[in-house]
DNA sequence: TCGATTTCTGAAATCGATTTCTCGGAACGT
DNA sequence: ACGTTCCGAGAAATCGATTTCAGAAATCGA
């Protein structure tokens, strides 16, 4: 119950607190004697340093948040996974906070960060725009964005050329002879899903088809977002073709609405997604999908921080990780 | 850059730090002349207090930790939306940190909740008889238990009784004609797979039907394991005629070991599973399952957990929200 | 052998907040 | 009008660690 501070090992030891924060921090010589003593009273008194004070003392702690928009979608705890393997070997710790794509729960997270002193932060802003790290800057605690940049900051990122495989993904279906290609989009405020609809525009272009304003329909990064986009690209009386989607849980709700309307891919409407699949989507069919490297851009992200965080300094960096487009049948027309 | 800190705030109203905490912190009165000085150079100064020295004098912190045993199974998450909501609604916030079913990193995750201090801990332990929570109790920190109990420990839980929930689930499967039952069970050293085992044999046992030891195969709770126990129940000389799968993620690898081997469900095998599948898995087909209320799991836990942060004292709680068996298609034969 | 250097250790300062203690002046009662 | 209570605000102690500083003892060199 009572707190078992310093002092008291330093008392049962029979020396100075000075000497017991030595023996557990610094290489620097004590005598084998003391060493040995301060070290059974720690054992015996089950002494745990008070973490708060010495942080407060060295301005230091070990640990790295990651902020992340959306706690449920698979691609961000797969995300995280590639971020607790590079912390821990690093002995750092993790703290998740799910900002839950709502800018004031966001900004509360970060004024957290700020205020525990963590080491370092991981970022998927829930705004490319709105969104502010100043907290976090001002008190020289650096931020990595992972898999979303923000506009308004220069700071380092760690994602995929979203608008690149988007336009990929594009071209893909128009040579599987779309004509009139859907697309749902996400949170258009983010990079990524702007970024995404600038390369599905991008890939219309460069098929040469024309671009029908009907064709885009955006909601939420969820699965009912992704049904009800679905919905209202069915009620065109011109129906789409085919059919991209910009974002996995998106695509779960679009497979719905198109089973409960009795559409069939790829027959009736070839369908692409965004990130791969929760494995249980891939029972169901095999769906062509945009694959992220989730778990490098976490672990990549995460031993970018660790080098901001140990003081080195160096430009600006921007690492893009490849997307690849995994064919499967959803798109397929024989 | 540099850190504002109360000084700093103090010299430019022209006060002592003193007066500045009372204005921020406490009822104490104030004049209002120098209240607004103070509040006007905490605006223009962008001062925010140090969390550490702050709660490293009060000895509190408004954040509660939760540590779960596996972030991508989503009935976690869900859990951890309740605890969220319950949390912020009183002012506190989440850290999460995801131990990965592993005994050390569970511990470490211990260690830091108790040295960040933190205010109280929700805890689903990788072991019901291995995981040592003493770190924090030692010191005063709350903890609650959350779908799994600790049996070392008197200490407050909320769950569902799956012991119960699973014979249930037997019940319906013999009820349905199955006259051999096989059983995927998850990790026996928690007591949620602990509990649901034994709740299949009672419900084997009420049914009249024999226990066949070669009808059970454990494995952990994931999608592999789920898949591998299938597998090798459906290669006995005598296939099972109907399956139960105690965890989410099994199901989905049982689903898709059931698929290869071209075995349908329910006309070959009736198939329950237990906790709520991601949405995406009853696009599949219809599977009846035990569904836990997750939401409310996390939600009641916190505010457990918050009345005895909050000092009051009770004796140890142990709630149960009822498991609901919720029959769909995969189950019912005609 | 004696002074200079190194090694080891403890006392005290420090980190940034909160809280107790103290004291001067205003308000109050008789 | 005088003594007592109350109130507001600053000085200083405190939380639990680390680190600087300084001094005593031990070691070294000539």
């Amino acid at each position: 119950m009572a707190q078992v501070t310093i002092r008291d090992v330093a008392r049962t030891a029979g020396v100075s607190p000075a000497t017991v924060s030595r023996v557990l921090n610094t290489s620097d010589s004590v005598s084998p004697d003391l060493k040995e003593r301060v070290l059974a009273a720690v054992q015996t008194l089950g002494y745990h340093p008070n973490s708060q004070a010495r942080s407060l003392r060295t301005r230091a702690t070990t640990v790295l948040g990651v902020i992340i928009s959306d706690i449920t979608n698979p691609f961000f705890t797969a995300m995280v996974r590639g971020v607790e393997d590079a912390a821990s070997r690093a002995g750092y710790s993790v703290v998740l906070a799910n900002a839950d794509e709502d800018l004031r729960k966001e900004q509360r997270y970060l004024e957290v960060a700020a205020a525990e002193h963590m080491a370092g932060v991981l970022l998927s802003p829930a705004s490319a725009t709105d969104t502010r790290i100043d907290v976090l800057t001002e008190r020289g605690i650096p931020v990595v964005m992972i898999d979303r940049r923000l506009k308004t900051a220069d700071v380092d990122w760690v994602m995929v050329n979203n608008h690149r495989a988007a336009k990929e993904a594009t071209l893909h279906l128009a040579e599987q002879g779309c004509r009139r290609i859907g697309f749902i989009a996400g949170r258009l405020g983010t990079t990524t899903g702007a970024g995404r609809l600038s390369g599905y525009r991008a890939g219309l272009r460069e098929a040469g088809l024309p671009a029908a304003r009907e064709l885009v329909v955006s909601g939420e990064f969820r699965l009912d977002g992704g049904r009800e986009a679905t919905e209202r690209l069915l009620a065109l009386p011109d129906r789409p073709d085919g059919l991209f989607v910009s974002n996995n849980l998106m695509t779960i709700g679009a497979v719905d609405a198109l089973d409960t309307a009795g559409v069939r891919f790829p027959q009736d409407i070839a369908l692409v997604g965004f990130d791969d699949m929760m494995p249980a989507l891939s029972l169901r069919s095999q769906i062509t999908a945009v694959s992220q490297p989730t778990y490098e851009i976490g672990r990549q992200a995460t031993e970018l921080l660790l080098r901001r965080v140990n003081g080195e300094t160096f430009p600006e960096q921007h690492i893009t990780l490849p997307a690849e487009l995994k064919i499967r049948e959803s798109s397929v027309r024989t």
